[in-house]
DNA sequence: TAAGGATCTGTAGAGCATAC
DNA sequence: GTATGCTCTACAGATCCTTA
């Protein structure tokens, strides 16, 4: 909708854009103005004011000149593209901070599975170990192995009591202890690893997305500077920029830059 | 300090949707 | 069918920043 108004003794002559809201689309919540110059104020604008007939929902330009509608086309498609660049960067630095996260997230995984992987490779040549001891050949391991699980008892050879283990494996105690220990300072020193690797990776996690809040967020506060444009705290939404009065006065407006 | 790249900004055109 | 709105994008000028 645009309201046109004539300013104090037909001096100039105001071109106030109200907000549109369509759906999905980014709107303005406010309406937005121009002021045309003198020159440009044609005899039978002031024919059409917001008082009178019912509104149409999209306005006919028809009382607006040639100039005047390209002007205000200007302005209008100037908002646009800021907000549609503003929206791309938004969108953009969005997908990066996805970007560094889903990298984190890689990480932890490769470095999950490599433990993993390190942890079946020392119980299976344990296992091995012990079967040798045993003098168990591959052939009935399954069966023992079934035996074991299905008693209830636990599974895992280095759990449980030193003498019990013994009893199982029929090897001396002593031994047993040894290897429970060895097992112990393993797993030990695995979940050392895995801690600091942990907490470097948050250190990682934390510096990035401090800085790239940092930069957005001076991304944000220049471009508010210059197009008196607002963001949602903490978030990624665009309001659409307030312009009080956009116009000649404002200091970023070159309309003839061309 | 000049050159050159990066970034910002305004403008115009195209495409599509919508109201009449 | 026409006028208008909205979005995207290419283009060009302005501005900023780095570097030799």
């Amino acid at each position: 909708m645009v309201v046109v108004t004539a300013g104090t003794g037909g001096a100039h002559k105001v071109l106030l854009i109200s907000g549109k809201h369509n759906g999905s689309q980014t709107a303005f919540s406010r309406p937005i103005s121009v002021v045309l110059p003198a020159s440009q104020v044609s005899s039978d604008s002031d024919s059409n004011t917001s008082a009178g007939p019912p509104v149409r929902k999209r306005q006919r330009l028809t009382h607006l000149s040639p100039e005047e509608k390209a002007l205000r086309r200007k302005l209008k498609n100037r908002v646009a593209a800021q907000t549609a660049r503003d929206r791309k960067k938004a969108k953009m630095g969005e997908l990066e901070q996805q970007v560094i996260e889903l990298e984190l997230e890689n990480q932890k995984l490769h470095i999950e599975n490599r433990l993993l992987r390190e942890k079946t490779s020392s119980l299976l040549t344990e296992n091995e170990e012990l079967r040798q001891r045993l003098g168990l050949d591959a052939l009935d391991s399954k069966p023992k192995v079934q035996a074991l699980l299905s008693n209830g008892n636990d599974a895992g050879l280095g759990i449980g009591s030193s003498e019990s283990a013994a009893l199982r494996l029929r090897v001396p105690p002593q031994q047993v202890q040894a290897q429970q220990s060895l097992n112990l300072k393993t797993s030990q020193w695995i979940r050392m690893v895995l801690t600091l690797q942990t907490m470097s990776l948050i250190c990682y996690w934390a510096f990035w997305t401090s800085l790239t809040q940092r930069r957005s967020l001076s991304l944000v506060n220049q471009g508010a500077r210059s197009r008196r444009c607002c963001w949602l705290e903490g978030g990624t939404q665009y309001l659409p920029p307030h312009l009080h009065l956009w116009g000649p006065h404002q200091l970023s407006w070159r309309p003839l830059m061309n």
